[in-house]
RNA sequence: GCCCCCAUCGUCUAGCGGCCUAGGACGUCGCCCUUUCAAGGCGGUAGCACGGGUUCGAAUCCCGUUGGGGGCACCA
């Protein structure tokens, strides 16, 4: 029997990190089983769903690795409404469901403030499918279900505990609980691997499994990932948009790296390796029951390895969307690639780039003005005046550009760490940047001593 | 109210009865290097929630307590 798994999201938003998290566990699961990795768009609840949510989730998997064609799909659940409507008419012949006309006051009025699942006030009255009757799985009133989990063992919950609940509303179409159900059937999923939220809904699910005549898969529920306060990851209050970290500047190979160890970690006293390596070592039954803090920082961190572990070329092009979207006018590709190595070292986020090459490409910099009052203080427009005289005939290369201010410093007491600052918020702007005498080398003599003037008559 | 899950440094984890004086990573702190800022190097900080068992021996097994989380819709 060959292994099929499943990744079956709702488009109801941006493509949460935990999400990409199931679909990563699934993915590496099927193909280290030899498996086919099945994509299922639930789009059952029309109402919250748009079209480009579903677009966002396709190429937010392909960014992390999942790419279309090399999977099942995508399939929508909204296609299988009739295969949906179909398995509650045959569990309702069956015997095994039937019709329901309370409405939730009522059942609120009968059980009181105690309430814990439906009450089966419906079960034996007969009722027939009509307006404002929803149809209701006859849930066993004793025995044992015993569900087969990777990471959980085989948790037990009693039937009795578990309430009559809903399959199809009155307008006769299946709720979640049976349409995924369903569609698994019809796709053959074999193994059942979702975040642990689902736990709850698993004894029931297994239950619809073998009303359909059916052997129930192998379930596998993930542990969910948290925020700092250790709730679940919301999409209303926390950042969780793959798209986002996207756009930031996070690599996809820091990303994945980094989600899949969330719950568990690769041989040795390493965490940052290879996606081979994760592909190769990972064991499902070895993820961390407990749930795991989402932390930013070191994602912050990872990327930042990642990113200097980019050969220069590589790194070049990843920067290119961010250099494309500051539309220098006087954008220069030359100047970038002198000076991206200095960079390299110095981000831990792509979109970081822009601030570190700007002054390069602009007119005139960008002035930090708190930068320039802690720069520009006395002595300032003396030092700058120097410079702009040495600089004016001296041999335009790191080296001797360095070795002429520190000789400038020198003269005046000063050390090179405090005789640079004037020049740099000068010329860059900024008061923390790139190494400042390559900048200069790369930004050229006569724009060099232009800053130089303009820093000078605005120090007036 | 009911059901379920979970529990090693602040965080992510290694550990699956003796190798643990509990290892690594992020964070944090200090030092070195230094042209600002990084990077890099070195070092420090900090943890088995608690109480009972089981055992010659428990971070590891069992029970309980406490704490945290998840779920109980005609949403998915």
């Amino acid at each position: 029997m060959t292994v099929r798994v499943r990744f079956a999201p709702s488009p109801t938003g941006m493509f949460h990190v935990g999400g990409a998290r199931s679909a990563l566990h699934n993915w590496i699961y099927a193909k280290q089983q030899g498996g086919v990795f099945v994509l299922r768009v639930e789009d059952t609840d029309a109402s919250r769903n748009r079209p480009e949510w579903t677009e966002g989730i396709i190429s937010a998997l392909a960014w992390i690795g999942i790419a279309p064609g090399t999977y099942e799909g995508p399939y929508f659940q909204s296609h299988n409404a009739q295969a949906h409507r179909d398995a509650a008419e045959k569990l309702f012949a069956a015997g095994l469901a039937y019709y329901c006309d309370c409405t939730r006051e009522d059942v609120q009025a009968r059980t009181g403030n105690q309430y814990s699942g439906y009450d089966g006030h419906c079960r034996e009255r007969g009722l027939t499918a009509g307006p404002g009757r929803a149809l209701r799985f006859r849930t066993p009133d004793t025995g044992t279900t015993v569900v087969r989990d990777i990471i959980r063992g085989e948790p037990p919950f009693d039937n009795d505990k578990l309430e009559d609940f809903v399959i199809a509303r009155a307008d006769g179409s299946a709720v979640f609980l049976l349409a995924n159900v369903v569609d698994d059937q019809l796709m053959g999923i074999t193994h059942v691997i979702r975040a642990e939220e689902h736990l709850p809904n698993t004894p029931k699910q297994q239950l619809l499994w073998e009303a359909l005549g059916h052997t129930p898969p192998v379930w596998c529920h993930v542990p969910v990932v948290v925020n700092e306060k250790r709730q679940k990851l919301s999409k209303r209050r926390d950042k969780v948009a793959l798209e986002q970290f996207r756009d930031e500047g996070y690599l996809a190979d820091a990303m994945r790296n980094y989600l899949m160890l969330l719950g568990w970690a690769p041989s040795g006293d390493r965490e940052i390796v290879p996606w081979s390596v994760i592909e190769e070592e990972f064991r499902l039954e070895d993820v961390n029951a407990s749930p795991a803090f989402f932390d930013e920082k070191k994602l912050r961190a990872f990327n930042g390895e990642y990113i200097r572990a980019l050969s220069t070329e590589d790194f070049v092009a990843a920067c290119e969307p961010w250099l494309t979207k500051a539309a220098w006018p006087g954008f220069d590709a030359k100047a970038f690639a002198a000076v991206a190595p200095l960079a390299q070292t110095r981000i831990t986020l792509l979109a970081e780039i822009v601030s570190y090459v700007d002054f390069l490409f602009l007119d005139a910099p960008d002035v930090d003005e708190a930068a320039w009052a802690k720069a520009m203080k006395e002595g300032a427009a003396d030092l700058l005046n120097a410079t702009i005289a040495a600089y004016t005939t001296v041999a335009w290369d790191a080296e001797t550009l360095k070795s002429t201010l520190e000789g400038l410093g020198t003269e005046r007491g000063l050390k090179l760490g405090k005789a640079q600052a004037p020049v740099r918020v000068a010329v860059t702007g900024r008061s923390v940047g790139l190494p400042l005498f390559e900048s200069l080398e790369v930004l050229g003599r006569e724009r060099t001593l232009e800053r130089l003037r303009a820093a000078v008559s605005r120090l007036g």
